[in-house]
DNA sequence: CCAAAAGTGTTTCACTTACACCCATGA
DNA sequence: TCATGGGTGTAAGTGAAACACTTTTGG
């Protein structure tokens, strides 16, 4: 199909929802515009593919540059190709999202980013682009996802006690559970690692850390086991 | 960022995963490519998109042309931009997959495509591009969908024996189910409508034709509905 | 009357839910 | 000693799974 070039061609950029974890609150990372279009404006840290890069390494290259984070969980969105979605002119993004344990990544602006910050996920508005349109697909995505998978270990630190855990799905999923049939339930599955060693630094009981065992949990799921809430 | 236009562009092209239901088999529509490259290999229906238009008109633009049907059930589903997918050069593809009868949808082969024809999907190979493994992520995608959103019925005819649709959901999950708690699972939901009409032409006894209340689903779904298997 | 699929209930077991108090620690 | 979260068990209810025979219809 030779004529096949004659076809007028998109821009092609990746625009990256990271999430993280504050406590009590869900937290997407943003960068703050250094030029036009909307400039000085917050949005998702994205930008140009490269020829001869997958798209998944384009959304890692831009995220490192723009916010010097690496190696974090990423998994592809969604992607947008709406006319008028860019005001440069056709443009399609590919979005990914990804999780990370905010302790362990913190943020440095470089690059087209004059700031690289965190703010509430369920509460920012008016991002660049239609980055509004795809925080909300990256909202749904992660509250659908964590039922079924068990990826909302990545927003914890590699240690965690039941507690944190227990939080973490009560911010994504916004609504509370029960303290002992959540343990129950998480214990039974037999995927946490007992450490020897407790939480420090904090001013009541110390409460005991556990590992989520990734490796257990593959040779389960390819066994047909089904993570579940 | 005026520099954005300096970027070299990809092509962008949509491609479909259009599965039907004949009895016992998953089947997914394929065409044969009238050109190079891949000429007279069975391919997805696809091709690139136009400026203007969003991307799924153009999945279901191209569906038309290449096979004449229209008017169907389609989703996102992946987009994939490794290097080296496609021969002639740098092509970022965005797919598609959907769900129709294959009583109501014959194909007709037009524009690139010589012939439009159902195969089994889960045995094809060999596709053109790397629609192998588009063809892989989409199956997974509908197994994985399927137990969770009332998708499966648009592989049906409007009206439909609950055996129906019970084989449908064995052929897609691959496992037997069992016929009373099937029965009484699904009516339970409420969600399908007992019609005053029967099967034809069958030589037994006719079973009873039910259809999907689409409009009391969608009432249920918002609030908080969950339909599983 | 035979073949083929339609249609129908009950019991068992596992899992989910609801629920309240004592414990350990640091300030 | 007080405030703060950590940690624990049981009973009741709900839903899933297993299971076999009778009915209807056309050939």
């Amino acid at each position: 199909m030779s004529h096949s070039y004659e076809y007028p061609r998109p821009s092609v950029t990746v625009d990256c929802v990271l999430f993280g974890l504050d406590a009590d609150r869900l937290q997407v990372l943003l960068i703050r515009r250094k030029s036009a279009p909307f400039k000085d404006r917050w949005a998702l840290p994205g930008g140009f593919v490269d020829e001869g890069e997958t798209l998944e390494d384009a959304a890692r290259r831009e995220l490192a540059e723009e916010t010097g984070l690496s190696d974090i969980f990423l998994e592809q969105l969604y992607s947008f190709g709406d006319p008028g979605r860019d005001p440069r002119g056709w443009t399609i993004s590919v979005a990914y999202y990804g999780l990370v344990s905010m302790r362990h990544h913190a943020p440095v602006a470089a690059s087209d980013a004059s700031e690289a910050v965190w703010k509430d996920a369920t509460s920012v508005r008016r991002l660049a682009f239609d980055h509004d349109k795809i925080l909300g697909v990256a909202l749904e995505r992660l509250r659908g996802k964590v039922r079924y998978r068990p990826i909302g270990f990545e927003l914890l630190p590699r240690k965690f006690t039941l507690s944190q855990l227990q939080r973490l799905y009560e911010v994504i999923l916004e609504r509370t559970l029960d303290k002992r049939n959540f343990r129950k339930k998480l214990l039974a599955m037999d995927l946490l690692v007992e450490l020897d060693e407790k939480q420090r630094d904090v001013s009541h009981r110390a409460a005991r850390l556990y590992r989520f065992d990734q490796r257990k949990y593959q040779r389960l799921e390819k066994a047909g086991f089904n993570f579940e809430l």
